[in-house]
DNA sequence: GCGACAG
DNA sequence: ATCTTGTCGC
């Protein structure tokens, strides 16, 4: 695929990406267009390695039915960039593309550890996947990065309230677990701001993070070795 | 100018 | 993100 001119090397000019982010965002669609129903997904997540030289990457495919793990895959490459706020998917989008690329087939919907359009251009890491992919994807943050939520959330699993950036709404704040901080759930591309919150509840069981990112999660942080392993 | 700032 | 033990709360 065309992943190039969405992904330029790192010179330093942080301007350039920038505008870059608001070409891409144009390219966002926030309507459905999956398969219904859904026969797999998929989530992704970065951890680094070697004091921050090396970027790992893990995907790991779902039966969206079963929840059953059908395949997962760590890509490892060199960093290329320093990690800037906002402009976080140039620093982690190569990574993630190289283990999209190793998973057996690709996922019908895909889960990203970061924001969608929750993002001051509206090209989260979530977004920019979708774009580079055109894959369907819901960004799902544990943090706010731009926007605010005016109305109190419900300590109820399952409850949500929007996040708003002005009078546009970007996403919504999740209770995904009682007692535990919400989720910053946000469309990537090709889903709907209102499926957001039910498609990420779908893979949510007794966890804050849903299932295919929470798993992606552990295998990036390496949280996923038992003892005695390495 | 000052503070905020996904992972 | 990553470096890290014990500890508080459901």
């Amino acid at each position: 695929m065309d992943t190039a001119p969405s992904l330029p090397d790192w010179a330093g000019d942080t301007a350039a990406l920038r505008n870059l982010q608001r070409q891409l965002a144009q390219q966002v669609e926030l309507r459905d267009d999956f398969p219904k129903p859904l026969r797999t997904v998929a989530g992704f997540d970065v951890g680094f390695e070697d004091g921050g030289a090396t970027t790992r990457a893990a995907a790991v495919l779902l039966d969206a039915d079963t929840r059953e793990v059908i395949d997962q895959q760590v890509a490892r490459l060199p960093t290329r960039m320093p990690y800037i706020p906002g402009l976080l998917s140039f620093r982690e989008l190569p990574a993630l593309l190289e283990a999209l690329a190793m998973l057996e087939h690709a996922p019908d919907l895909a889960f990203i550890d970061g924001h969608g359009i929750a993002h001051p251009r509206r090209l989260g890491i979530a977004a920019h996947f979708g774009v580079a992919t055109n894959l369907p994807c819901i960004g799902v943050a544990k943090k706010i990065l731009v926007g605010e939520a005016r109305m109190a959330l419900h300590d109820m699993r399952g409850a949500f309230t929007p996040l708003r950036d002005g009078r546009e709404q970007i996403g919504w704040l999740l209770r995904s677990k009682p007692g535990c901080l919400p989720l910053i759930v946000s469309p990537g591309h090709k889903v709907a701001m209102p499926s957001a919150p039910e498609l990420a509840m779908r893979f949510v069981t007794t966890y804050r993070l849903p299932e295919p990112t929470r798993l992606a999660d552990r295998i990036a942080s390496r949280r996923d070795r038992k003892r005695g392993e390495r």
